[in-house]
RNA sequence: GGUCGGUUGGAUGAGAGGCUUAGUCAACGGUCUGCAAAACCGUCUACACCCGUUCGAAUCGGGUACCGACCU
C-alpha cells in the first residue's frame, strides 16, 4: 500500500463542452499514462456522436478505458465504477506513476476519489417489484412504508423524489436492514494522491460552446444515431440529452428545430448543474481557460503537479 | 370621421368583482451516496394609462393612448 502513495491521480474535470478532451489527449501524452474516462454515457456502445465521445483518431493516440464498453441495456452506478476504476489504477500503479482521470459525471468522480458507502446492489427482481410497487400504489403510499421501516432516513429523504424513495425501499426489501444502517458518509482514504484540476469558462462562452457542439452534433449525424437506437429508447442510457429530444421528433411530436433548441438549452442546464455541484469541492484547482491556449493550459498544470509533488 | 373588438409578468396564454399566488416555456438559484446527461426543489407575483363605482376591480362604468377589423 505504502508504495502506491507515490502515484498521483490526476483528476480533470469540469461541465461538459468546456474542452476536456483535447487537453486531456496532450495530457496524457505529458504524463505518460492511459486516460480513464468518468463519462456515465460514454461509457456506453452505439451513443458516440450525442455524447461527443472522443473521435476514432484521439481514441487510438491515447489508451482510453471505460469508453465504449458497455451494451445500452447494461445496468451501472457509480458504485460500480468505483470498483472497477480503482481496480484499474491499482492494476496500473507499478507501470504508470501518473495516472490520468477526465470527466463530467460529479458522481462518478466522488466514488472514486472520495469512496461511496458499501451498499449492496439490488437485485432485478426486488428493483422489478418495487417498480411494479410505485406504480400501482403510488409515491404517498411508499413513504408510509419507509416512514415505517427507516424513519431516521424518511427525515431527511426529499419525499416528492421517487428515485431516493424506492431505493430506500429496495434496500430495506432485500437485505431486511435499514437504508440508514448502510449509509455511513464517510470519506474513504486512497493509496494514492489525487490531484483534481478543474476547466472553468466564463458562462457566455461555455453556453456558446454549447450551442455550436450541438449544431455540429447534427451535421455529424447524430439524427441518424438516433434512429437506430429508437426502438431501444426507453433505456436508462437513452434518457440522456440529446437524444431524449430527438426521440420526440421521431415520435412526430417536436419539430426538429424545437428538438435542437431544446438539446442546446438542455445541455446548458446540465453544465449548470455540474458547476453547481463541482463548487463544493474544495480540492479542486481551478483553470480558467477562457484566454488559454492548449500550451498554456497544459503549462499552468505542470505547475500544479510540480508544486503539488512535494 | 364613425362602429366594433383588443391591450395581462422575458415569451405565450387562462381568468368575466373577493376563495390571496393560473398554467406552460424561458431565465435564474439550489438539492444530491447506487441507472446521476437521472430524479427533485425553489425564485421571478403581471394585469396599457387616468378617473370613477364598490367594503373590495385584471374583472363593472367613463375617458386617454396604442393595435386591429369593418364602415363613410
Amino acid at each position: 500500500m505504502a508504495t502506491l502513495m507515490n502515484n498521483t491521480l490526476v483528476v480533470l474535470l469540469g461541465p461538459t463542452a468546456v474542452g476536456k478532451t483535447e487537453l486531456s489527449i496532450r495530457l496524457a501524452k505529458l504524463l505518460s499514462c492511459d486516460i480513464i474516462s468518468a463519462d456515465s454515457r460514454q461509457i456506453y456502445k452505439e451513443i458516440d456522436i450525442g455524447t461527443a465521445k472522443p473521435t476514432k483518431e484521439e481514441l487510438q493516440e491515447v489508451k482510453h478505458h471505460f469508453i465504449d464498453v458497455l451494451p445500452l441495456d447494461q445496468y451501472y452506478s457509480a458504485a460500480q465504477y468505483e470498483t472497477d476504476a480503482l481496480a484499474l489504477i491499482s492494476s496500473q500503479a507499478a507501470t504508470q506513476p501518473y495516472q490520468l482521470m477526465v470527466g463530467g459525471s460529479m458522481m462518478y468522480i466522488d466514488a472514486v476519489t472520495k469512496g461511496i458507502d458499501d451498499i449492496p446492489t439490488i437485485e432485478d427482481e426486488t428493483r422489478e417489484e418495487m417498480r411494479r410497487k410505485f406504480e400501482k400504489e403510488g409515491l404517498d403510499a411508499l413513504c408510509a412504508e419507509l416512514r415505517l421501516l427507516d424513519p431516521e432516513y424518511y427525515d431527511l429523504v426529499d419525499k416528492k423524489n421517487h428515485k431516493r424513495i424506492v431505493h430506500a425501499l429496495e434496500i430495506c426489501y432485500q437485505t431486511g436492514r435499514t437504508y440508514t444502517s448502510f449509509r455511513k458518509n464517510q470519506t474513504k482514504e486512497r493509496p494514492f494522491r489525487i490531484l483534481k484540476i478543474g476547466l472553468r469558462r466564463e458562462r457566455e462562452n461555455l453556453f456558446a460552446r454549447i450551442n455550436t457542439r450541438v449544431d455540429q452534433m447534427m451535421q455529424q449525424g447524430l439524427m441518424d444515431e438516433v434512429r437506430r437506437v429508437y426502438p431501444r429508447r426507453e433505456l436508462n442510457s437513452l434518457n440522456t440529452v440529446g437524444y431524449k429530444e430527438l426521440f420526440k421528433v421521431l415520435d412526430g411530436e417536436w419539430e426538429l428545430k424545437m428538438a435542437v433548441e431544446r438539446m442546446k438549452k438542455n445541455t446548458r442546464v446540465y453544465a449548470k448543474k455540474q458547476m453547481t455541484w463541482f463548487a463544493h469541492d474544495t480540492d479542486i484547482h481551478w483553470i480558467d481557460v477562457d484566454k488559454l491556449n492548449i500550451e498554456q493550459q497544459i503549462q499552468q498544470i505542470s505547475a500544479l503537479l510540480e508544486s503539488n509533488t512535494e
